[in-house]
DNA sequence: CATGAATGAGCATTCATTCAT
DNA sequence: TATGAATGAATGCTCATTCAT
């Protein structure tokens, strides 16, 4: 007698999202379908059903691990160590190709959530938590002396994660730019950005 | 038999354009239909085909006509006044609601870009050209000693451009930040970064 | 420049509908399908649905036509004569195959009722429709003294309905009966039923 | 390794035939499904084929059971009594809920005879069967003078089934008929078909 | 120029059936 | 005996595209 087994039954799920993040990463919205996945996922069409009720809920669950990955990767990186370095390091990685195309998947679901409410409160909620972490550590750097205690954490973090943001919106727009010099002028602009006002204020760069 | 009338033809390609453009800012790609198309254009399926090849010409069009959009507007901005003033434009109106959905739109076609390599080439060529409409402005601001002359000025317009984005992008990730603030440590910001380095520098705020 | 020909789209209407008329008497509920009507009517699957919004709508209506086709030939039947002849007339056009046929799709879509309250109601107002006419029928009798004056005349319609129902199963459930003699049966019945009853009675045949 | 137990089996099998008969009773031929048939049965799809072959031999095993189950119910009421207070019987059940259910699914299986020669050659053998029990009890009744001996027994015994029949019609037909009138009248029409026609006739009513 | 009827390939989805366990 | 994962052919339906008028 065979009972079911979650385990098996997530795992599987999990490799069916993952063949749809591929094919849809592929295809994007207009082309992506079941057929594909299911070649892609190396199962029968029928079968898939067993696992989604339907091919909204593959998208919006793939939707759904987008956002969620973009939040956790950065998260990941905040969290292990000194939020600048971070900053320079998701920088850095943004010139990897796999980055680049994570981050062409995060602006469509973003997109997406244009029409889709329930996505629009995942990412709304995913980027309250990344700010929260990042508006945490310029909190601690100003206790500390390192940081301009005048401004406000919360809307520096915000105006940090833009930049962040924006950074990856480069690789988009030009995916040939000099970007060891532009990380290089980022420093230089955040460094300005947070630095506390000295009365004999230290010779600039 | 009536003789061709090419200003008219091309005045109804652009309400057809205008009709697409509506239709996929509601639907997206993947509820985008001609039929829609045709009933915001006033038009028959059959005659759409006299001014569109097929659906994808049509997209392609509309996709063009969104990069193209993007740039010309932050054109007109940047060229009637100062840099500084032009961003804080631009940012002001990334809080009015059709801006926004200019802007999701844009990034639609942005992703689509990884998968159709004329449009990467018009969305490389025209943040090229914006890039360079700031650069310029930089590098007379350094000239007149009002902009730090340490920085590379089309790499500093690289910046202040991904800033942009990525002030954008905030509205996108949640449309209720208090964005009054953001742009006034936005403007702390760019001040920071593009100030000159003086001795007796001006108080910090 | 061609106009909505509301005519012809609704003789195509009906075209498929008879078309699909034919599949269901072939099929049955199990094996009709779209494509087989569309072969059928000779048209495209595409194209059906300019007429038709979904199969269901195609099956309603098949229904509901197998409903008052019935109803309108007793109709017909009843009010171009007397309603006793009307009665030996079904009698007789029962052993004609094709209207065996249509009795039989008439249980299916009388069954069908039970799921859809809407043929239901339709069934409802038929049958209400046709008993109506023969309890007339019944009525003039009386005063005519042709007819039992103790019968509530809608009553007996009802039941002389109910006969008409019961030889039309007959041959549902043996094709081979004897029919010209079970049509003798009824007369006999139908005429002990209505008959006056009359002190001196008439010899009974 | 156990050993097949023969009336374990057919018992189970009864189950499935009784599940099957629920399922098709609330659902028809469109909506029955294997999956459905599985759940009210309590096992598992692959389990079910232990016992039928396909979906089909349930189908015929549902349907000759629908018809047998008829005949059988008509036939106890007729043996174990006199045959007009058995039909009595019969109208007056017509009434009750679950009867006229059996009654929807019969006339299902009845139309389904159109394209099943197998169902066909039943239904025409269990009709044979239940008419000659009828045919066999006026018969009776003519040789006791209880009945008109001019009445060939076999084709009033016809005559008298198709009434039922139509009964039962009516209240598919028109389910808030008024029953109990219309059994007076029924009451009425077999007893004066069946009446012998005598000189000094008892009082019509 | 303009229509909308007509097409048919393509798609998501279902479901009877099989089979490894 | 019993399960339910897995299959894949079949089905209803959509929609870009064509064409007679």
């Amino acid at each position: 007698m065979r009972r079911l087994d979650p385990v098996k039954h997530e795992e599987k799920r999990q490799e069916i999202l993952a063949a749809a993040k591929t094919c849809f990463a592929r295809d994007g919205f207009k082309g992506l379908s079941i057929a594909d996945i299911c070649q892609e996922a190396g199962i029968s069409p029928g079968h898939l059903y067993h696992y989604f009720d339907s091919k909204d809920a593959i998208l919006d669950a793939v939707g759904a691990a987008a956002l969620e990955e973009g939040a956790r990767q950065f998260a990941q990186l905040v969290q292990s160590g000194n939020a600048l370095s971070a900053i320079a390091t998701v920088i850095e990685e943004a010139k990897q190709r796999n980055l680049r195309t994570d981050f062409i998947l995060f602006l469509q679901w973003a997109a997406e959530t244009h029409r889709n409410p329930k996505l629009a409160a995942k990412l709304r909620e995913m980027s309250k938590t990344t700010r929260s972490i990042l508006a945490n550590f310029l909190a601690k750097g100003q206790q500390n002396g390192l940081i301009d205690p005048t401004l406000d954490p919360e809307i520096a973090a915000t105006v940090l994660f833009g930049i962040l943001d924006g950074v990856r919106m480069m690789t988009v727009r030009d995916p040939k730019l000099d970007m060891p010099k532009i990380l290089d002028a980022i420093k230089i602009l955040v460094r300005r950005f947070l630095q506390p006002a000295t009365g004999a204020s230290a010779p600039r760069s």
